[in-house]
DNA sequence: ACGGACCTGTGAAACATTTCACAAGGGCGA
DNA sequence: TCGCCCTTGTGAAATGTTTCACAGGTCCGT
């Protein structure tokens, strides 16, 4: 991938840059910022378990992901990980530590074969600061972040487990959703253990349990929420209200 | 506290603002943008246990915390409630909300006797838009609660109980030393074990186990970090490495 | 078309944490 | 200064979750 980048990027413009216009929150930029911005970027592709950064490395881009999913992840010395987020078609990542400088402070890794977009650091921090616009566009998202993962501190710290699944299923479904039109969740249990931060057999009970009342269908690495009103029920009663 | 708002501003501005340069994100901000923006300030009192604002509420404001500590919560339908964080002097609260205009997302309340600075949002929005170098700066905020929060999700799903316990107890000495200067953290059993998300008796049986071997001494409402090593020690191992 | 890696499924025993039910002490306001 | 409320301290039983040790399925790359 290191040749005829700019070439890329521009021969695919229409096709791969409606993705983002479409679901990113560059989506309302004016257009001129927009496409000034993708000229930066840098097409990639990865093929799936390619390492994207590591915790500690020094920021060097932003990302914006096109095709495939990216993860966002953390490893204890002792082997368990935490998933922090996964993130799909038309968002972007890697943007906190751009912006303060700072080290990136998780691991980020290709979850499936992926398409990604890259601006480097040199362009774009320049770039942020002389389009007001686009600075007010950041501070939404980091809005929209911080609120969302105080969200996951609040349920880790709150609910137990059914609660906590019943969360990460339906905040997984809303933004797939949002993206794809459709309910199947292509993730393994042992992805929803690591975000939730419960073991895989624990999730796989509690799914099944479900999966037998019809609240859910369980497919090979696929997860189906068939009801999501009773799931949501559970998580407003809180801790056991009949699991 | 309805009269003279702004003659007590201004009256106190050389010493309570004072309080604000010295700790705040604003800290280096020009001093005229800096001075402007307190003349928006308004100045008041508020008695322990007073709610500031609660979940759900438009944001009006945004909050600095001169004296005392104000407690940022959310609680459960079941009774249940975790404390997200602890506002200390010179530090701000109440921006997520203003910055992307959405309903508050947690409750905020006195928890000690408070002086607090208001900024109403018809004066901070078009404020902050016109300053781009504010803007860069509210960023740079964002971020660093970010990545605390996200540093929160971390610990609650990879540690257990005392690698929890350690680091809040860190977080806490590290934050407060650079206000106060010492380790004597004010803060009750109750609310460590709502901001880790454990009961008061287990996490009371932790310190005591932890008094006992020197770590840490235990006072009423008040706890003395003596060995931090230890302690640090003890989250870089992970899960169970010798109690 | 095959092999191996990854994913699902399951039960019993081990473990960490909660729950409950107390007792006693300190501090603050009336 | 008296009370009362909040805080600390503690033990035993109950509970939720993990750990461990498997077996079978399915998918992917060669």
């Amino acid at each position: 991938m290191p040749q005829d980048n700019n070439r890329e990027a521009r021969g695919f413009s229409s096709s791969k840059l409606s993705v983002l216009r479409k679901h990113s929150y560059f989506a309302d930029l004016e257009s001129d910022a927009f496409e000034q911005l993708c000229r930066y970027a840098k097409h990639s592709t990865l093929k799936r378990g390619t390492p994207i950064f590591a915790k500690g490395d020094p920021p060097t881009s932003l990302f914006a992901v096109i095709t495939g999913t990216v993860k966002i992840s953390i490893s204890s010395p002792d082997g368990r990980n935490a998933i922090l987020n996964l993130i799909g078609p038309g968002e972007i990542f890697g943007e906190i530590a751009l912006l303060d400088g700072q080290e990136r402070s998780a691991d980020a890794t290709a979850n499936t074969n992926c398409e990604l977009f890259t601006i480097d650091r040199r362009e774009f921090v320049p770039f942020v600061r002389s389009q007001p616009t686009l600075a007010m566009k950041f501070i939404e998202l980091l809005c929209t972040r911080l609120r969302q993962t105080s969200d996951q501190v609040e349920q880790v710290i709150l609910q137990d487990l059914p609660g906590r699944l019943a969360s990460a299923l339906l905040r997984l479904t809303e933004r797939h959703k949002r993206t794809e039109g459709e309910r199947r969740l292509a993730i393994t249990q042992q992805e929803i253990s690591e975000m939730v931060g419960m073991t895989r057999e624990s999730i796989n009970k509690q799914l099944r349990a479900w999966a037998s009342r019809g609240l859910v269908r369980l497919e090979h690495g696929a997860i189906v929420v068939l009801k999501p009103e009773p799931l949501q029920a559970l998580i407003e009663a809180g801790p056991d209200d009949g699991v």
